[in-house]
RNA sequence: GCCGAAGUGGCGGAAUUGGCAGACGCGCCAGAUUCAGGAUCUGGUGGACAUUGCGUCCGUGGGGGUUCGAAUCCCCCCUUCGGCACCA
């Protein structure tokens, strides 16, 4: 008998698909269409195993919609930009397009290679000035919107990266690709105004049911709203104002002082010039510390000599600049209650600042004195003027209204979220198209100058500032006056480009505008997502607000872009670490000892697999060792998708056990279901052949239901191995027509359901079975419902909530029945020798509980 | 500190609506086949006790509760992981 050999069965398939083209899809309104993405990898070399799960979830569910008749748009492409290219050019002197391209076509080689069933025709990579100018397009129309502007800010710098990060890519004051520490610098630079959109973007995460609400809690915490006001200090013996911003404007009367953030611009102005050495000495301190040094000191200040005056009082008091005030977040200045704020309250410890209490919680008296720490809950009005005895909460309103009458500050509301700095000061990425002129200042370029071609001449060193800056690049002629002119020489952040790939999928060819209005509200939404949960504030946020912006463009006319959402976990595996030699690879061990220095070494805990530790897992062996099928049956069996998946090689093996299985199974039977029909209902059967029947059916319904409902493949693919395991059992004559029909049909739905698996096996097991059409162009079974109902029914009786006992009655048995029968069965009526039925809980086809007393 | 998710055999995991806990797989044990090993097939495999038979008791992180009945619902606690964290 032939055995199962995974690599020529696939190539062969692989070859067909392609020969057939037979996943490419056209826009087609008599078809229910569905848009399938999973998210496009950045071309670093190699696909890694993320990768592949992420690929096999989304190719299981792009086969099984396409067998159920959906027309499922599955595209790939590459997001090909980035800073990788940029330093093996540094590095090893290879040319960052080079590079990228070559990693894009060995990676395209390993997802053919894994039976992916993409769209190739519509493969995109964003480094090519065909997708970029769409880029630049959007640029400009943004600027037209005033959605893009150029300002200069201070700004995360990652010193080894040499580039500028956004809020959202840095981590704890790291960056996050390098892990740099971040520094902070005053740059020039570009801002798409996502803040625009703060409250849409808000909102929407409200409707979009088909997130996992993990990270739209996320999204909501990054984007940060709060509700308070703006109020003005004047300060005293001046004409200027301090603005802050407040959510409690109810403590208004409890102010004692106030503190400015060390980079506020009023800070140096309003200091007296006795102080200004311990305050400019201490502003430098500060600003010299990183993000994360700052945020781990603990609260310190300086007096500045200068007073505000409370609005609303009339009172004095002191400005301070403090540590622990962020001039990123409302206005760079604080109105101080340390009576009802703890930060407020340490401080006011420390330098032995007042504290006035203006909120008495309900049932105790707070003393200054003797306060521990703030009380920030609400409580009902004291010494606060003619708010003096109304509720916290009423009086905060009040409070804001009469501000607003004296013209001292108003409602306000306030969000964490930034604006989008997309300046990148490197080589590798999409150039702004933006002309700086002498006489003109800032000019976007006209669309049809687009694109600017990124030059590929260029010398990388990695120092400096960008590699563009002395190309010849730079020079061009103003599109107005045409004089003169210097082009900008920042990239776009790869960000950008990865917020709107989704559209151009939709008409990936068309060369007159990013893609056709037609194509895209035919294809769009998204319909699933599928990508990991790192990307929750960063791509996805971003891909949000540009599909908005777009919708207020004209361009789109939706308001999101991903109906749902499946975030996979990651692949993990065990770690190894030898205590002098630290992490080991699989191939630096050997019998339990570390290669290098033959200690013994530890075996550490499972973690997400990456090169730093060692525990990575190369695709293309395991490809090479048991096939693609394999390879995406264990990652999708090992762990529902969004869970972490741990890796394991007899688990790999298992799932290469398995397909062997349903090779021998099917190939050894093939003589005796090649020459009939399958069973399709109809004329009687016996028993043991309607129980055969009764299986297969009962696993269309399970596999199916798993698939669409839950997309849990795990439990999908285990009741195919149930189906199997029941076949393998199958030990009576099968010579007769209806038994090989019965088996024909059985056989030929586990190959069915498997499809979307394992789908060269599959397609290769259903062509000897005499079929003609390919699997990919099958429809998915479907269950006879009458075939999935028994005659008869198992009822669990129970005694006091025990099991005592099992009954097998016909489907149609009363309670009556069944009460009967339970009485009559030997075992539970030993049960109830001693006792006294109290009463019966019956439900049906299920369980019948006797519930007694002792007697 | 705040928010969220999770905790089930030796391991990965299942139990869809409150109704037989442990499906399926891995590992392990035994038998068949084999000169032998491997592969394959079959059976067993939560724990304790009983294994002369049926079996009995315990068991889903811990404690309490609701219910005829709880892995599932409620309250308290513990542990692990993830996110946020001077946000005014």
């Amino acid at each position: 008998m032939e055995p199962y050999n995974p690599r020529g069965i696939e190539k062969r398939w692989q070859e067909r698909w392609q020969k057939e083209d037979a996943f490419s899809v056209e826009r087609d309104a008599s078809k229910e269409k569905f848009y399938l993405l999973e998210m496009f990898p950045y071309p670093s070399g190699r696909i890694h195993m993320g990768h592949v799960r992420n690929y096999s979830i989304g190719d299981v569910l792009a086969r099984f919609l396409r067998m159920r008749g959906y027309n499922v748009l599955h595209p790939m492409g590459w997001d090909a930009f980035g800073l990788p290219a940029e330093n093996a050019a540094i590095n090893h002197g290879i040319h960052p397009a080079r590079w990228t391209e070559e990693n894009i076509a060995y990676m395209r080689t390993q997802l053919k290679r894994m039976g992916f069933s993409y769209d190739w025709h519509r493969e995109i990579s964003t480094c090519t000035p065909r997708y970029y100018r769409w880029n630049q397009y959007l640029f400009l129309k943004l600027y037209e919107k005033g959605l893009a502007y150029r300002k200069e800010s201070l700004v995360n710098w990652c010193p080894s990266c040499s580039t500028v990060l956004a809020n959202e890519q840095t981590e704890e004051g790291r960056c996050w690709r390098c892990e740099s520490v971040v520094e902070k610098k005053v740059l020039m630079q570009w801002f798409l105004k996502i803040t625009e959109y703060a409250e849409e973007l808000l909102q929407d995460t409200y409707r979009l049911s088909g997130w996992p609400e993990k990270v739209l809690v996320m999204q909501r915490n990054w984007i940060g709203k709060s509700t308070g006001a703006e109020v003005d200090f004047p300060v005293k013996d001046s004409d200027k104002k301090i603005k802050i911003f407040t959510t409690r404007p109810d403590t208004l009367y409890g102010v004692t002082f106030m503190s400015l953030a060390p980079e506020h611009p009023l800070a140096a102005e309003l200091t007296s010039p006795e102080r200004r050495e311990e305050v400019e000495g201490f502003i430098k301190q500060v600003s010299s510390l990183t993000t994360r040094d700052r945020e781990a000191s603990c609260k310190e200040g300086v007096f500045t000599g200068s007073y505000c005056i409370n609005p609303l009082t009339g009172e004095a008091v002191p400005i301070y600049v403090a540590n622990f005030v962020l001039m990123e977040y409302g206005t760079g200045a604080v109105m101080a209650v340390p009576a009802h704020d703890q930060r407020d309250f340490e401080f006011a410890r420390q330098y032995g600042l007042p504290i006035k209490v203006v909120i008495h919680p309900p049932e105790r008296e707070l003393n200054p004195d003797g306060m521990e720490e703030a009380y920030t809950e609400p409580g009902v009005m004291k010494d606060s003027g003619p708010f003096t005895g109304l509720p916290s909460e009423e009086a905060k309103e009040k409070i804001v209204e009469m501000l607003e009458e004296l013209r001292m500050g108003k409602k306000t509301v306030n969000y964490k979220l930034k604006d989008w700095g997309i300046s990148r000061q490197r080589y590798w990425g999409c150039p702004i198209p933006i002309v700086y002129c002498e006489g003109c200042g800032t000019v976007p370029l006209p669309y049809q100058e687009l694109p600017v071609i990124l030059p590929l001449d260029v010398n990388l060193t990695g120092r400096g500032l960008s590699p563009l800056k002395g190309h010849s690049f730079v020079n061009t002629t103003c599109p107005r006056c045409g004089r003169d002119a210097q082009r900008e020489t920042d990239t776009m952040d790869t960000f950008v480009d990865s917020s709107w790939y989704f559209l151009r999928f939709t008409s990936p060819h068309t060369e007159d505008a990013p893609f056709k209005r037609e194509d895209a509200s035919y294809w769009m939404p998204v319909d699933q997502y599928i990508g990991g949960i790192e990307h929750a504030v960063l791509h996805l946020l971003y891909a949000r607000f540009f599909t908005k912006a777009m919708r207020d463009m004209g361009l789109a006319d939706i308001d999101e872009p991903f109906k749902n959402l499946l975030t996979q976990g990651m692949v993990c595996k065990e770690t190894k670490r030898c205590p002098e030699c630290g992490y080991l690879s699989d191939d630096e061990c050997q019998d339990g000892r570390c290669k290098h220095c033959g200690r013994e070494y530890a075996t550490g805990a499972v973690e997400k697999m990456s090169k730093s530790k060692k525990n990575t897992v190369d695709p293309d062996s395991i490809i090479e060792r048991y096939g693609a099928d394999t390879t995406r049956l264990f990652t999708l069996f090992a762990a529902p998708p969004e869970r972490d998946l741990e890796w394991s090689e007899e688990g790999v093996e298992g799932g290469y056990r398995f397909l062997n299985r349903v090779w021998r199974l099917v190939t050894e039977h093939l003589p005796l279901i090649k020459d009939v029909e399958p069973y399709r209902g109809g004329e009687r059967l016996d028993g043991p052949l309607e129980e055969i029947r009764h299986m297969t059916h009962r696993t269309i319904k399970k596999v199916s239901e798993d698939m669409e409902r839950r997309f849990h493949f795990n439990t999908a693919i285990s009741a195919i191995m149930e189906l199997v395991n029941s076949l393998y059992l199958w030990n009576r004559d099968k010579e007769d027509e209806p038994a090989r029909m019965v088996l024909k049909e059985a056989l030929q739905t586990v190959v069915a359901l498997l499809s979307p698996f394992a789908p060269h096996i599959a397609e290769e097991l259903w062509e000897k079975m005499g079929n003609t059409t390919p699997l990919y162009r099958t429809a998915w079974p479907e269950y006879d419902p009458k075939a999935i109902e028994k005659e008869e029914v198992l009822i669990v009786v129970q005694i006091d909530g025990k099991v005592r006992g099992k009954l097998t009655v016909p489907r149609d048995a009363t309670r009556e029945d069944v009460e009967e029968r339970a009485l009559g069965d030997e075992a539970i009526a030993r049960w109830l020798e001693k006792r006294t039925i109290r009463k019966t809980i019956y439900v049906e086809g299920r369980i019948l509980n006797i519930v007694t007393a002792q007697r």
